[in-house]
DNA sequence: AAATCAAGTTCCATATATTGGAATAAATAA
DNA sequence: TTATTTATTCCAATATATGGAACTTGATTT
């Protein structure tokens, strides 16, 4: 029942391959009602989640005990807040992203522009962290988001340093969207750039996931730890133009490379 | 079985008060992990959890399985990037946090200090939101952030509005811990407080938390939505006085009570 | 190398929690 | 009020979790 090997699978599968028992049926209903647009009511999340009535119940009655989920006075449920509080930990003690964060700051200060730290995780990249210019938006609003592999440059760096096999696997998977006009739309149009990706040693964003927006990343792979991310200079197509993210290649590269040997020295023998 | 009304209860209670099946206990152990300050072993969570070594193990692979808990090849377990994911999407889909957001800024503006936005969530504040000065330090460092109601001014402005009932269940759970010389100590010298802030509508945090840091808080009683959260305007003692802090109040009274306005008039009656 | 020890994993009969259909209750509308 | 939708509870059947013990694996020592 076991397929995979111990320890490295965590950065490969989001799904899960293993049995999980009650508790992912329990999971895949706090995931339905997390993701939802709008805090749902008991009959929507019975269309949605297709499980019996008493089942469902019982399920929901026990995650808002948990407070992972809460119920309002209108019977609608949606997520609770010790899901903020669980991810604040987790984030916070996140060991990963303690050893990058200087280095993160190193390449904002180098670049000016934004930079993320972003881990693959399953089919999508999670955001990790985040070093902004101004607080110029919202600024949380990108940690913890997932995004797409195919069409960030954190995601294309990620995909090139997997093993060929697990890289098949991945793709295979994958269903494409067209966000803008530049989004690869195909395993193939993708596998072309990874080719690319691979001999560059760093991918690009060209307005693939959000029109205006551009980027250059580089892969980081920390094997002992079983994690593969990636590392990005990010800014406005305005402002920042292909030739200025070519010049900015070396340093996220560097960074890259960087946080990888870091990581290593810290998290490897020692461990 | 069922001990409390329905809807309002996610603001009072944490631990769970209902029965959480097989559930509570992998959450208990996902807690148990996320909480730690560094990633553990198999046998150390055996010995913390108590859970029969069968049990714990096949729970540690359900949790795991889920990407709750990502295991690496040093068998050490740590909080999985799922978690992240999650929380990322309860957050920016929060409509508490959502409505009350434009208002922070405004107050932010008017202050030119750090402004935030948390929820009472059984003993607890939770940190939901904040607008910062400059990314001085770490940003996000405070959301999702559990802090103790009894020395934080959102914490006590959060007290101040529940009914009696609750307030005397919850203030006989806490344990009183000293983080400054100027945190109250015990159950009296808080409801003493209590008092005051209740008649001035408005409380402050006089270093009772972080030596150096002081706030003034407004309670937010959403009572249809089931919160009861509180605004604040924090800022370093040497910047900061106790008497800007008290002409800061009635705007922060302003906004609160302009939030809770809003959450009753989108969330109330059209639900 | 072999032996020892510690840590992690699997096994399986038993106990228990989950399951899910159906009945009941509560809220809302006609 | 009655009709109707929606939420909750019930309970026998069943699947799942439980947990002690046996087994593996891997490191350390003799």
């Amino acid at each position: 029942m076991m397929v995979m090997e111990k320890g490295i699978d965590s950065a490969f599968e989001a799904v899960p391959v293993v049995e999980t028992g009650t508790l992912g049926k329990a999971i895949a209903v706090l995931e339905l009602v997390s993701t939802a647009q709008t805090p749902l009511r008991f009959t929507e999340i019975l269309a949605l989640s297709g499980q019996p009535r008493g089942t469902l119940h019982r399920q929901l009655s026990h995650l808002v005990g948990e407070g992972l989920l809460s119920l309002g006075s209108d019977l609608r449920y949606e997520p609770g807040m010790r899901l903020l509080k669980l991810a604040s930990n987790a984030w916070a003690k996140n060991q990963f992203r303690t050893v990058a964060e200087p280095h993160l700051k190193r390449l904002h200060d180098r670049t000016g522009e934004t930079v993320h730290l972003g881990v693959l995780h399953g089919r999508e990249i999670i955001y990790l962290d985040k070093v902004e210019s101004r607080q110029a938006v919202r600024m949380n609003s990108q940690i913890g988001n997932a995004s797409p592999v195919y069409c960030t440059g954190v995601g294309k760096a990620a995909l090139s340093v997997l093993p060929e096999d697990r890289l098949a696997d991945l793709v295979g998977q994958l269903s494409f969207q067209a966000y803008t006009p530049n989004t690869h739309l195909s395993a193939a149009a993708l596998m072309d750039e990874l080719l690319a990706v691979r001999l560059a040693g760093y991918a690009f964003d060209r307005e693939e996931h959000e029109s205006g927006i551009r980027c250059v990343a580089a892969p980081i792979y920390a094997q002992r730890h079983g994690v593969v991310a990636g590392v990005s200079v990010t800014g406005p197509a305005y402002r920042v133009s292909m030739e200025q993210l070519e010049l900015w290649a070396a340093s996220v590269c560097d960074a890259a490379r960087a946080i990888e040997q870091e990581v290593d020295v810290r998290l490897g023998p020692g461990r």
